[in-house]
DNA sequence: ACCTGAACACCGTTCAAGT
DNA sequence: ACCTGAACACCGTTCAAGT
């Protein structure tokens, strides 16, 4: 049930294509970053431009094929955190995983957040698993005591964002510094 | 003493040329963001291409003489507020002026923590007034016990930055939030 | 069904030619 | 001393024409 937005074509030579520019466009996202050229990618993959549209009718479909599993990963890792003991721990380990993880690919926190507010994105629905996910990990902690009761699922999503922002636009230190200081913050007066 | 980067010409047109770019580029930049297209601003101040890259050799330039005055305003308030007794207080208020304030003008966060790495960026003066000017509001919180000390002047300037970066990508009232989070983990232990 | 690539409307940047 | 705008090498996106 790999129900992703794009639908795998039946046609041979067009499944070879349409799996050709995935891996392509995987690399070159990862070496210029989510907003690279699409023409690069439609070249590198020996297709001609039109080829590349008539698989991913624009950038957010692309996106979301490439990034989805990594997304769906990163959410059941947080799902998996959700049994720990000491669930602010947990909260912080998984901040960190999110901030410097998946498919390093400058640009995405822009998209990410932009994709969470655009119902007809084909990252929505990726990035609001994210999100929710983020959530129940932060709602745990909560009913533990161990985190303040007032802080808001997307206060915490924000956060992140912006922490991996940092950390692709300065460096990873720096992202590392600002959670522990969001770490503090997060932090209920015991 | 307005020295920038850029000269200001001498000859009347030159002159006149030179200040309309700037009004139109203000104008454009606040429309449709740092990245916003040169060719629209040429266009919109009534001037060839050519002209326009005659009197601001790359963006960086246009930026830093639109932005100017308003980061050195921005460092000049930091500095007055080291007077205050409750400096956390001014830290923070400080902090809500930088990330919502001077020239709305998407994609500066990016513009402002690449420009501090690249010392030939025009941009980079300024941009190191204002990560000083934080550095010592910072600096007085922590010699009164009442910021943690082992926060540094580049940690909070990447805070200041990444909730600018919110306030564009995500709204305003999220970035106060996240102002508030880090706010918290600033405060020293009483 | 699917692929191709010309076409359109844009960029940033440079530089010879003009006044 | 300064301005113009063609030129170059790019984009994203669409769509008629082909197989």
């Amino acid at each position: 049930m790999t129900s992703s937005g794009v639908t795998v074509p039946g046609r041979a030579d067009a499944r070879r294509n349409h799996h050709n520019l995935l891996v392509v466009a995987r690399e070159v996202f990862a070496e210029q970053g989510a907003q690279a050229s699409l023409r690069d990618v439609a070249r590198r993959a020996g297709v001609a431009i039109g080829t590349l549209y008539r698989h991913f009718p624009n950038r957010d479909a692309l996106l979301e094929a490439v990034l989805r599993e990594g997304f769906l990963a990163l959410g059941e890792a947080a799902d998996a955190l959700l049994a720990s003991d000491t669930p602010r721990e947990a909260l912080l380990d998984w901040m960190t995983t999110f901030s410097s993880a998946p498919g390093e690919c400058r640009g995405l926190p822009e998209t990410m957040l932009a994709a969470l507010g655009d119902e007809t994105s084909a990252l929505h629905a990726p990035c609001r698993v994210l999100r929710d996910a983020a959530a129940r990990l932060l709602a745990r902690a909560q009913e533990l005591g161990e985190v303040h009761a007032d802080v808001t699922g997307d206060d915490l999503f924000a956060a992140l964002v912006a922490m991996r922002w940092v950390a692709e636009n300065a460096d990873a230190e720096r992202a590392e510094r600002l959670r522990e200081l969001v770490g503090r913050g997060l932090g209920a007066p015991q």
